[in-house]
DNA sequence: GATGAATGAGGGTTCATTCAT
DNA sequence: GATGAATGAACCCTCATTCAT
């Protein structure tokens, strides 16, 4: 792994488990194995380093689950397959997930990167306004469907973090999937 | 005003606004209007200071709005008036509500904190519980609901915060909370 | 007992496990069980606090020590009853030799005090002055004959206190004594 | 000069006249003419420091005292040798000597400081031995013996600080060292 | 690019002392 | 006399950042 991929590592188990304050450049850089010093070669200061990953993880998660739904036709459908992508990444990823949860509302991502991070998420949103617009989703204001149903599957993903083995049980995972779907689609 | 709540009030302010560690305990003290030493004199550390003030608002929270609710019947109108009163409670103290939402799961909370927060929760299992045994909610892992239910709850505020005018709007209101109740409910 | 030695004893247990500067006056109060303020009633600062309790304890040395010399005639059986009764306070009060031995060249013991507790130690001045009169001490300075005395004394208490078995063991307490005698007599 | 010596050098200087607890880090650093965290770089605390110096300090009494006593061959010349040597470095270095008095039983001084200072002793202890054996020293616990023995090396070098002009008194130095000598020889 | 010694502003916390009760 | 809440100056130490190598 090159240095910079060491320090995006080492940064993002050290702010999940000891904060942001909690944790020293110094120990970023000794965790990811590089200097002390190294560490401002990749990133100007600390708050860049945590939004330049705060950044990286939001569109992985995008790019991960976005993959492959153009080929799916039904609204439903679409909607599953990127519901279960995103489950995917996070199972697959707990780390990350939990660290997009946790700086989601923390002052230190500034609000030019919300504003980048926002556009990632115009994927979804055209999603909802088609399905608004073909009668599928409840004409309901776009912003609040938006974060319901992020709010949402980062409950799901929470529930399953803690009981894993559901995750397996593809019975439970439908129901899951339904508690989701039920609360956008229009009765 | 006593001084130990002067001081809740000035940390609360600046916690939501600048961070915990963009909070200078000296600030929090010049705000409150005392001095520096006092701070330490009701509060150990700065760490006793946010997570005494975390327990508190949710307290705070969950007695403001189980207050009343033993008169009422059904279990959808339980359900409506907690639903409500939650909501309620966010619009006359959006900050506090935020303070919650952005320090849930920060590391500064200590889990044992988050144990004494989760005594205070069994209120809601409770009644959930009881809707299970009924029949009248989908049968689905306690914890479950119970996450998606504050989720759910929690993005209904902010967008009633961001959207402020939908509060008084009473069709708006009755969607929502129907956008909340048809998750749960058995069909 | 009264308060004031009640803070004197809490006083001088803590100075000699934590030092001057790692025991607060809070400390003390706590441990004497009077209220914090109660301290400063008795003692103007905490450095009053530990000049008093250093005068106190040196006092407290002499004054047990001479008691009935004056009966004796012989200058050596007079030497032997000083350094014996020296001894036995020691070994019967540890902790207060200790903290004389500790403090007595501690910037925290001002040049008053020192003066102060110069004048007790005249009694032992007076009698080597005799002892060299009549040609049985040694003739050199007495202040270094009082130094090398007085840290000869020291040595053999710290030596004591850790063989505290070898206090009651008679012959060897006669080699020590000798060991001391033998400095200053004229040969 | 580098920067750790010019540290070390600050530290002595203000600790013997200030105290411990006098002498801010702050003050240390700016006497040696560094930053103030730089003093942090090379002793990760303010103890970390004082009980490094106490180390550094006792090495080089040690070492400068024994340093030719090889060549030496009479019991009571090598002791002589010790003897003046130890002198010699006190008043060349007397504020040394004060800080070591000042703090070899002070509470900052840890227990393992003190075990690896006892290491060092080992030297002087082997020559006790030696001359115990011979039947050249008095047949007295050798710990007794050690502590006896610097405690009144202590004393003297106390006397002559205090009376420098002694220290080039040929027959004065002639009759200090048997003072010291005369308390261990056999008769 | 990589290093790590050096920096110094800043912050949490302590604690001797005061004073109203 | 006794209390203990309140004070705020002072201090140890941290740590993001720089820069000469």
């Amino acid at each position: 792994m090159n240095k910079e991929d060491k320090i995006y590592e080492a940064a993002l188990s050290l702010f999940t488990t000891k904060g942001f304050h909690g944790t020293p450049t110094s120990a970023i850089a000794k965790t990811a194995g590089v200097a002390n010093g190294t560490l401002f070669h990749y990133f100007k200061t600390k708050e860049e380093l945590i939004n330049s990953l705060y950044i990286k993880l939001k569109n992985e998660l995008v790019v991960e689950s976005v993959d492959g739904v153009e080929k799916i036709d039904s609204l439903k459908l679409k909607l599953e397959f990127l519901w279960s992508k995103s489950i995917h990444w996070t199972m697959t990823n707990p780390k990350k997930m939990f660290f997009i949860q946790q700086y989601m509302y923390s002052p230190y991502i500034t609000s030019s990167t919300q504003e980048e991070v926002d556009k990632i998420k115009e994927v979804y949103v055209d999603l909802i306004k088609n399905g608004i617009s073909k009668g599928e989703i409840k004409d309901v204001p776009i912003d609040l469907i938006y974060i319901i149903a992020s709010q949402q599957l980062f409950g799901m993903t929470q529930y399953l973090v803690m009981n894993p083995e559901k995750y397996h049980d593809s019975e439970f995972m439908n129901t899951a999937f339904n508690l989701f779907y039920d609360i956008i689609k229009k009765v």
